[in-house]
DNA sequence: TATTGTTATACTCTATAACTATA
DNA sequence: TATAGTTATAGAGTATAACAATA
C-alpha cells in the first residue's frame, strides 16, 4: 500500500538527509552570493570559465554543461558582461562560435566571493565533522559524482540532442 | 593572493563533490517531477504535510520552513488546491490561521510519484555505494543536517522577522 | 499594535521559436 | 542541411507592499 520504492529506511535516511543538506546549504550559499551582486547562475558561468583549461569556452558547451537553455545563457551572458565580468569575442576557429572568457574583473569578484564562500560551507557543513569524517564523506561524494557523470544522464540530458 | 578562504583541499574537494552531487541530484529529481505534473516546490509542500506530526501546517509556518515568502506559497497552494492535491481550511484555534492538509488526491499523487522518485534516486546515489557506505554516508549526512537546523540560519533568515 | 493570509504589481528568469550567419 | 548565437516573446514563479481580518 505505502510503496515507497522498495528501499530501506537507511536509504531513504540518506536520501532525506542528502536532500535537506544540498538545499540548505544551497540557500545559505545563494544568500552569501546576493551580499556581492552574484546569482548562483552567474556565479556558476565565472566559475565554471575560471576553471577551463585556457579560461575560455564557447558559449554552446557552458550552457550544455550549466543544463540551461542557449538563449538563457545568451541572457546571463549579457548582465555578466555589462557588469564587465565576462567578455565574449568571435571564436578564431569557427566564425559561428563565440567565446566567453573571464575579463580581470571577473576574476577579482571571483576572489571577493571566496573567502565568504567558503566560510558558509566551513560553518555549515565541515565545522560537526572531524577531519577524518570529512575525508569519509569526500571520498564517498566523490565515487557518487563520478558515478553520476559516467551513468548516461537519461534524466539530465543535455540540450539540443533532439536526434 | 589566490586566497580560497583557507580551506584544506580536502575540504575543497568534499565541497565541490558535494555541490554537484547536490545540482545533479537535483536536476534528475526535478526531472522526474515533472513527469507526474508537479514541481520541485510543490513536492516538497506536499511532503511536508505529509510528514507532519497531525498531517496539516499553518500557510506561515510551511512558508517559513519551505523558506518561501507568504505571498509566494499562497500563490503555490493556490495552484495545488486547484488541482485538488491540498485543502485549506481556517485554524480552529485562531481565526487569522489557515490550516493546510493533503487531501485524498494529494496522497495518491505522493504515492504515485515515490517510485519513480526513488529509482532516480537509487540510480544515481545509491548504486555505487555498497550498504555499509550508505550507513557512513547517511551518519555523516544526518550530523551535518541536524548541525544545520540548531545553528542559527543567519544566511537563512526567517520570513518576516523583521526585528 | 502585531500577526495571518491574500492580492496587486512589478520584476527576474527561462525556454520556444524565428532569424542571421557560417560550416 | 546543420550548427552557433541572438532576439522576440510569452509564461512561470517570486517577492514587496498594501490591505483586511483577527489577536
Amino acid at each position: 500500500m505505502t510503496d515507497d520504492g522498495g528501499l530501506s529506511p537507511a536509504e531513504l535516511e540518506a536520501f532525506f538527509a542528502l536532500e535537506e543538506v544540498g538545499s540548505l546549504l544551497a540557500h545559505a550559499v545563494e544568500q552569501q552570493l546576493r551580499s556581492v551582486g552574484l546569482t548562483t547562475v552567474q556565479f556558476k558561468i565565472l566559475m565554471s570559465l575560471f576553471a577551463a583549461a585556457d579560461g575560455q569556452l564557447r558559449m554552446t558547451d557552458l550552457a550544455d554543461s550549466l543544463v540551461v537553455s542557449r538563449s538563457g545563457l545568451t541572457y546571463q551572458a549579457g548582465l555578466l558582461e555589462k557588469a564587465g565580468l565576462i567578455a565574449r569575442a568571435p571564436s578564431p576557429d569557427d566564425d559561428r562560435s563565440t567565446t566567453v572568457s573571464l575579463t580581470a574583473g571577473g576574476r577579482e569578484r571571483i576572489f571577493a566571493v571566496l573567502p565568504g564562500h567558503m566560510e558558509v560551507v566551513r560553518r555549515l557543513l565541515l565545522d560537526p565533522l572531524s577531519p577524518e569524517e570529512l575525508g569519509t564523506l569526500s571520498g564517498l561524494l566523490t565515487r557518487v559524482r563520478d558515478h553520476m557523470r559516467t551513468d548516461p544522464p537519461r534524466s539530465a540530458a543535455p540540450r539540443s540532442r533532439k536526434k
